[in-house]
DNA sequence: TCGATTATTGATAGCGCTATCATTCAAAGG
DNA sequence: CCTTTGAATGATAGCGCTATCAATAATCGA
């Protein structure tokens, strides 16, 4: 099943065929239909590999992930999956082990693809050599999470700060006085952001925060259970806490039960992300929704434009993209006993 | 960088550079060193594209997912992503919306992209009215789960009865008499399987399962946290829980710690999978490890074959993989208190 | 009405690679 | 020494698609 198969059905040449799946704009709308009834007719699709030998225009992009949790994962590669077919772009995945081997690893990997950009998340976005070395081979890179636009690197994220701002916001409103934090992993510049968030909005408020209330995580449910311990052996404990993702807000509830406390009528726990966790626990998670799939498939988009423009010769600095997150209200909150 | 460029700089011809990229063994040894040198020099790497549409074994398949635990899915996507570049095969992935018209959809979709084959999983694979459709437009199907092959469809598994019985056996060996299962989900025949193996072994120990000991789960976290109070509800509570899978068994352990019971020393529980979920709890599950990366990849690879076999006008029947699952130890189960 | 535009379509020539068959060359046999 | 054989290499022709430009049809202004 060819382009020519459909040419012959539709009784216009393979040129016009092509105009059509293409999308150009140069084609009367009558033979657009014909064109497309015929496709549909064959049941054709055009062959990606015989199309990115002729086009000029075929890109590669790579999307290099770490270790994030398997939660986030799926949802960021099933965006970035959709998207990238969608613009019929081949996109490439590979996993990067932390370390310098892995990432050297990986990298060279991409790279020998012949990517043309790469999409990166944290904590990766945030290691000078990784993005030396992909300045070295003058690859564009577009960073998903809490980063700073730069001339080669554009950026993905939502408001990290005011999100955990407007999530501390509403814990105070509900009238708690003492709010613990768990911060998330050190190496993430959203987990900074995100304490930022906390600590102004506890600070508009009136509110002091001990630094023993605001207790380290590596956003695993593992270091969720020993901070939010740390949290709750205090001699005033919190009547809330605050921690800065699911895994880390469903350990918190663990072990609040574990201690006979009830969620939310003794301790309010909220979390933030939104990943399948938050409404898989007993009592759902009160959290901040965080659009991961759309992130990842504006990512895409974006880096497909960046492509473009220097494909065309402009130079396009990078860009700032902004999405909207959510604060969903769910079971894991009330006001203090 | 392409071919000739490798050809002039080694002083052959493209077709010989072919012949050595492609490990052809017509290639004298001194020339095959000769290209390699060239080939290093130049960092030449083949044009997928192009390579692929000489070739004319372009093919493309589908994998059909639908709403398996996170941490499964991401496993489960990566394996064979990585498999389908790895063989250039064009990997389209589409979610599968439960109900008759997600369904639909999600295959009209996959059908029109021209798919060769199929991936399915389970319960998506047990749907009567999936199968009707996929045989109709003649695709070769390959199920990643506990069912049986068939003319049309292959299968790719483990032996999940045998690896539920060792798991029982496991428990029993540790002195447990009193040992509650939580099953999956109704319409995964893994489900069924795994039940069949833990009374399997039950009866051979000569241990009695009062119907009240196994109750029924959906393989969600919440689902697990309701079977795990009905289970510890009961007058004899069992000393031993098995979860049949680790989302649920993470739910157990949660609701021992409300109920103030130390996990292993007066509750084990264990889980079926081995998921990021089993190491990221505390205490670290006891669980059935299950290769899902490994089986993505395989169905790929069988899927693979099986196109060939029939594009080369072999009518192969179904055929049956069946991996190795391996019962990994961690601290969750103890003898009883 | 007629050339001048402009919109639409078609013909041709590759993209980088490999399948196929032809050719060359070295060694072996007569 | 000249064929005969087989191994090694090369020449040619596409794979299915799109870029480019040429050709045609439709539209317009005078």
């Amino acid at each position: 099943m060819t382009i020519a198969d459909v040419a012959a059905a539709s009784g216009f040449s393979p040129m016009t065929v092509s105009r059509v799946i293409n999308n150009d704009t140069k084609v009367r709308e009558s033979t657009r239909l014909l064109v497309q009834q015929a496709i549909a007719a064959l049941n054709y699709s055009p062959n990606l590999a015989a199309r990115s030998l002729a086009g000029a225009d075929q890109m590669r992009i790579g999307l290099l992930y770490s270790n994030p949790s398997a939660a986030y994962l799926s949802r960021y590669l099933l965006g970035s999956l959709e998207q990238a077919r969608a613009a019929h772009v081949e996109l490439i995945v590979v996993k990067c082990d932390s370390g310098e081997q892995g990432e050297e690893e990986a990298i060279r990997e991409l790279l020998s693809s012949g990517v043309d950009g790469v999409i990166l998340s944290e904590p990766m976005c945030d290691s000078p050599r990784i993005l030396a070395l992909f300045a070295q081979f003058d690859t564009l890179v577009v960073a998903v999470g809490n980063w700073r636009p730069s001339s080669r690197m554009s950026v993905v994220r939502i408001d990290d700060r005011e999100a955990a701002a407007e999530m501390t916001r509403h814990i105070i409103a509900l009238g708690h006085r003492r709010i613990g934090l768990i911060i998330g992993n050190a190496l993430h510049l959203a987990s900074e952001a995100r304490r930022q968030g906390f600590e102004a909005a506890m600070e508009a408020a009136g509110l002091a925060v001990p630094p023993e209330y605001m207790v380290q995580g590596h956003f695993t449910y593992r270091s969720g259970l020993e901070a939010a311990e740390a949290l709750l052996d205090l001699p005033e404990r919190p009547t809330a806490i605050f921690a800065s993702n699911d895994d880390m807000a469903a350990a918190t509830i663990a072990v609040a039960h574990r201690r006979n406390l009830d969620v939310p009528r003794d301790l309010t726990v909220c979390g933030f992300d939104d990943t399948d966790f938050a409404q898989s626990i007993w009592p759902e998670l009160t959290t901040i929704h965080q659009p991961i799939a759309e992130m990842s498939r504006a990512a895409v988009d974006m880096l497909i434009d960046q492509i473009r423009a220097r494909r065309a010769g402009r130079n396009e600095t990078g860009r700032d993209q902004l999405l909207d997150y959510k604060l969903v209200l769910r079971d894991s909150d009330a006001p203090p006993g």
